[in-house]
DNA sequence: GCTCTCATGTAAACCTTTTCCTGAAAGCGT
DNA sequence: ACGCTTTCAGGAAAAGGTTTACATGAGAGC
């Protein structure tokens, strides 16, 4: 191997910057600058000069300094509990494609608990200067969190939840969840157990409680009393719901049927009924929420909502945010899917 | 409301800098800036005095400034052809824990075609200065850009496929692959259908030929014959997978079994199976490859990943890259995990 | 000939980190 | 005790690479 460079290190092309594209075509920085990224007052063939040049010195602006200089990072940080779930991945992807479009960098984040979420409120607060702007999927604020976001004059977008200072994208969730379990009624149930979310009071979900009244609401409506020896909280994975499923439907006077507040938690009921030799549905009847990937395979009947979409919209809604839009609240709708996971009581 | 500030501006609160630190400690900004960052030289009187300063001014450096004044992004750039899919969200939720615990931000791209990935590898080359390092997940390179990448001293590490140049996480494709048909053989099945992915030429895909190749291997090693009449290609979703499946098993000399690349083509093919009236695995025995979420539910015997840990691995070589690490190539170990999607051939 | 517009240049600003550099205190040999 | 060398806390200022406010000068339009 030949020796003739001194330094040890690999050899990492000397990076061209800006001045020395000025040089290269005769002209300032101030107008490489200004051609590159496309502003007026540059005329047409020095631009296509400047651009010429850079494009042969591979010429990149070093975000940092432009971010130093600019004061805006074309940056959107995402937050999310736990970016390998099925929900979050796909509000991720629905986010990311938009973005990616827009020409904006996604930083991802995942928030387990307060800790995390106060952490990344603070990194990414205005002052932060991190991003330009945030989305967080699932992930409440506490009062004083929101009230100090809104006097920082976060850029905020929220997905599931809704605050007033800031746009958001949710689905109306009491009608979700009332039209699932009004399917089961009219179906003939009259015991409908019920896996809910743990409701985690450091994440300080709202999600949870607003199904939970549609579970209600629907009970109500058919005149029916609820017994809350069978409503249970899982965390919403497939395996803890499972667990807990499994003690709802072991005993004589199981419910002949089960909302789940999620698909992943509906499958979990389904492992469960499984595990005790209950067949779905002659046994029990199972609705979920979500029309998860694999929903259609297992036969799950579910409330459907476009979660890709919910990802999309909010990061439309950032990008508005960004450029000094309105505050707006988006409601997605939702559809009751029906599949073989539901079928009338046996009597 | 009181009109006691004349600027129209949503109040930001006028951040901290460093200077303001300073003053308020009575220190030098140099000292501040070590103070904070924990570096040596620092009397510990006066680094308590600074961090409480600090604290209750809410300071915070600002990273454009940091990363130009320092170099180094603490930044990790992050390619997957797509976000949404499950094996990505594993993989990145697999990093993405790894990264966080070490401090480094995450920054997401979707790759969904060459063009994307070329622009990857330019934006986050070394000259980039947009991040320290990246991780291409089954995103391979041609060959001008992975020497072109070497060349620039680029620090990648790949998973789900190797070059040389650059750490790297796989799994032993061509082992996974005979192993899960081994078992179909070993059930009796001799017309074992292949339902691939399909190989990109633009993404230059490298795992489909080499489970092919497993695929192969096991029937050599069993004396049998392959029929190409029954090797198929779909994209890697479940949806893309039941529309070739179909065509694959409605036929009279359709196979017994089917060895899907991926647990997500398998489920394609139950639907596809489902669809024709076909039952698993009475009529049909499939194997997949993953361990997906819901295997276990849908019960499809599969060669387990563990997928993120590959993610995991993969962030922590990264990090050893970092910090001046030798490349290593790490081979996670698959098994085999039998379920009820296989059972011996009908006679 | 005067004003206006538009292309372009100059230099300040952005906010840290880091490289010397300076003293003071501490250790040490005699 | 004394002078020497080290060690260490801390400061001043340069460096890092852009963007942008302001200044300038040349044509164009009237």
């Amino acid at each position: 191997m030949p020796v003739d460079e001194s330094r040890s290190e690999p050899a990492v092309r000397a990076r061209a910057g800006i001045e020395d594209v000025a040089l290269a075509a005769g002209v300032s920085v101030a107008t490489v600058s200004r051609a590159i990224r496309g502003l007026p007052n540059v005329a047409v063939a020095t631009r296509e000069r400047v651009l010429a040049v850079a494009a042969e010195l591979r010429y990149q602006a070093d975000p940092a300094a432009a971010r130093l200089a600019a004061g805006s990072t074309r940056t959107v940080a995402v937050g999310v509990p736990d970016p390998a779930t099925w929900f979050f991945a796909k509000v991720v992807g629905g986010i990311e494609r938009k973005l990616l479009a827009a020409g904006y960098d996604l930083l991802l984040s995942g928030i387990p608990d307060a800790a995390h979420r106060s952490r990344f409120l603070y990194m990414n607060a205005p002052g932060g200067r991190r991003c330009d702007a945030s989305i967080l999927v699932n992930v409440a604020l506490v009062p004083e969190e929101a009230g100090e976001a809104v006097a920082d004059g976060h850029r905020l977008v929220t997905v599931g939840f809704r605050y007033e200072g800031f746009s958001s994208v949710t689905i109306d969730n009491v009608t979700a969840a009332s039209r699932a379990v009004e399917h089961l009624i009219s179906l003939g149930h009259r015991r409908i157990g019920l896996m809910g979310m743990v409701m985690d009071n450091a994440m300080n979900f709202v999600v949870p409680p607003m199904r939970r009244q549609g579970y209600l609401r629907a009970h109500e409506a058919a005149g029916l009393q609820v017994d809350p020896g069978i409503e249970s909280v899982a965390n919403s994975t497939s395996d803890a719901s499972r667990v807990i499923g499994r003690t709802m439907l072991d005993s004589p006077d199981r419910p002949s049927a089960v909302f789940a507040m999620s698909d992943e938690q509906a499958f979990g009921v389904m492992l469960a009924a499984q595990d005790l030799g209950l067949n779905v549905p002659e046994d029990l009847s199972v609705v979920g929420v979500d029309d998860h990937d694999q929903s259609e395979l297992i036969g799950l009947t579910t409330v459907r909502q476009g979660v890709d979409e919910l990802g999309a919209m909010a990061a439309e809604l950032l990008l508005e945010a960004i450029e000094g839009g309105t505050v707006r609240h988006v409601e997605v709708p939702t559809e009751l899917i029906l599949r073989s996971s539901t079928a009338p009581r046996r009597s």
